[in-house]
RNA sequence: CGGGGUGUGGCGAAGUUUGGUAUCGCGCUUGGUUCGGGACCAAGAGGCCUCGGGUUCAAAUCCCGACACUCCGACCA
């Protein structure tokens, strides 16, 4: 007999893949609509992603000596205003403060879309000598930007996110800075996230507003839909120059120092969600999982169950893992739906039957698979099957991703291969952005990045035949 | 910002065409029985029908306007 729909249930990812992220955003509880158009609160759960995200993310940085600073949350207009492609960049989404109680401000403030100019303008005050270079710092903060339409993690007119801000002697340095950070980003996102990612340079059409060159690390969701993980940006001394930030060289003349930044956002949150989610759910890798382990106990009323329940509990917490016992009165099949739901990485039964035979079952989120253990091997057990699933979802992402890279020789073939396949499509490309533009309106797809790793696919360009310069990913974006 | 869709207890919906003072399922509370994959029985609580105007004896229902969510474009992390 059919039942009715549960409240719980999610839209199954092939009927509406935009209705099933909604679905799990919301019914996993890790966000609600705030009352301002375009505004989300992360929820306790969907925060604690995100704080073992900036915990992990933030170790890293400062293995290679970053340092975290606060920095205002508005921006003078003059002060934005002095770098002029940057402001025409992000103008169009900039929200101002123009009151300050009951008196109209002399010069109206700008909510942070991103922080370079107080970056540069704080350097101008505080820079002095080479010795000082290079400055490394980093923030985790939020910013605002007046986006048209919004969606939980993906387009928010706020998120949360870290910008690393960082000034240099050298051009050198601050490439290798640069390099250094996206490189940083992409082990991030395969080892912690557990998912694959394709580095490559932005084209000038699709680099950020002021820099000279963007680096990204993309990634495919499982929809087959490109995402922009994260981006490192290398300025020259543009903003240096046009913020008046100086310093006396090594040879006594005054100088303009070399600078990067580097971001990534909650929209990691969402990429984890559409690079790993399936019909029942979340499926969280366990480096971020706020709960790594949950355990269940089975007829928990019965004699002796809680408190073994409760021993396996406290014996993997005194391991290190975040884990959490069930106790409540729901029954079995509601709580493994729920913690599927909220993607759990490792699930632990204990029942009579298992205390019987000194046992326990372990179920993994991302394959279902059980393992019985001996209740003595059972911290070594969790963690293999836990490292198991941090594996097993990474290879799968790579699957993903592999398999749906195609190489094209024409816009029309490009254009069949994405509708077919969706994915990345490879070709050559001129460099002329007259191309892109066309790309985008005959295959409905923007260039993703030229691949670090360049091949060789011919010698024209697909678009226009002229000589190719480089290989360019395509593919409909996040 | 352009084009569609939607807005009714916490969630999902019915009711709107043909105006008469709100219904159902889930969830929630209490008690009891259950418990190896979304349990069952009983009794309860909970609603400015998104908001603001208008028409009417009477508006969830008709008219005008606003707002929000959502999908598809354009723009963007």
């Amino acid at each position: 007999m059919a039942k009715e729909k549960k409240v719980e249930q999610i839209t199954d990812m092939e009927v509406d893949f935009a209705q099933w992220y909604t679905d799990i955003c919301r019914k996993a509880e890790l966000v609600e609509y705030a009352s301002v158009k375009g505004f989300t609160i992360l929820r306790p759960y969907g925060y604690a992603i995100w704080e073992n995200i900036q915990r992990i993310m933030d170790a890293e940085f400062k293995k290679t000596g970053h340092e975290n600073v606060a920095m205002p949350v508005l921006i003078p207009e003059s002060l934005l205003k002095k770098e002029g492609e940057l402001v025409n960049g992000f103008a169009p989404e900039v929200a101002w403060v123009t009151m300050g109680g009951s008196e109209k401000l002399e010069e109206r403030l700008a909510f942070r879309p991103t922080s370079e100019t107080m970056f540069c303008d704080h350097w101008s005050n505080v820079l002095h000598s080479y010795r000082e270079l290079p400055m490394l710092y980093n923030q985790w903060c939020s910013v605002i930007r007046w986006e048209k339409t919004t969606r939980p993690f993906l387009r928010s007119r706020e998120f949360w996110w870290q910008e690393g801000h960082t000034i240099h002697e050298t051009a050198e340095e601050a490439k290798a800075e640069t390099e250094q950070q996206l490189n940083c980003y992409a082990d991030f996102f395969e080892q912690v996230l557990a998912i694959p990612v394709v580095r490559g340079r932005k084209t000038d059409k699709e680099k950020f507003a002021g820099a000279e060159a963007t680096y990204t690390v993309e990634c495919l969701m499982k929809d087959h839909k490109a995402l922009q993980g994260a981006t490192s940006h290398y300025f020259g001394d543009k903003f240096s120059r046009a913020y008046n930030v100086t310093f006396t060289g090594r040879d006594n003349t005054l100088q303009y120092p070399f600078q990067t930044s580097w971001g990534s956002t909650t929209r990691m949150i969402g990429a984890v969600i559409m690079a790993h989610g399936d019909n029942n759910g979340l499926v969280l890798p366990p480096a971020i999982a706020p709960i790594q382990v949950i355990v269940l106990p089975v007829a928990q009323h019965k004699p002796g169950v809680l408190e073994a329940a409760n021993a396996l509990r406290e014996r993997l917490s005194a391991a290190g893992l975040r884990v959490k016992l069930d106790d409540s009165d729901n029954s079995m099949g509601w709580k493994c739906a729920q913690y599927e739901m909220k993607g759990v990485p490792l699930r632990v039964e204990i029942g009579p039957r298992d205390i019987e035979a000194g046992q326990c079952v372990l179920v993994r989120r991302n394959d279902g698979e059980k393992t019985v253990v001996r209740l003595d091997q059972l911290e070594a057990a969790a963690a293999e099957q836990l490292a198991l699933v941090q594996k097993g979802m990474l290879e799968k992402a790579k699957e993903n991703l592999s398999s749906h890279i195609f190489e094209a020789h024409s816009v029309e073939e490009a254009k069949q291969l994405q509708q077919t396949h969706g994915g990345f499509i490879k070709t050559m490309w001129c460099g002329d952005a007259a191309c892109e533009q066309k790309m985008k309106e005959e295959a409905g797809m923007s260039s993703r990045c030229m691949p670090l790793a360049q091949e060789h696919l011919g010698d024209v360009c697909p678009i226009c035949g002229r000589p190719a310069q480089k290989m360019v990913y395509w593919g409909v974006a996040y």
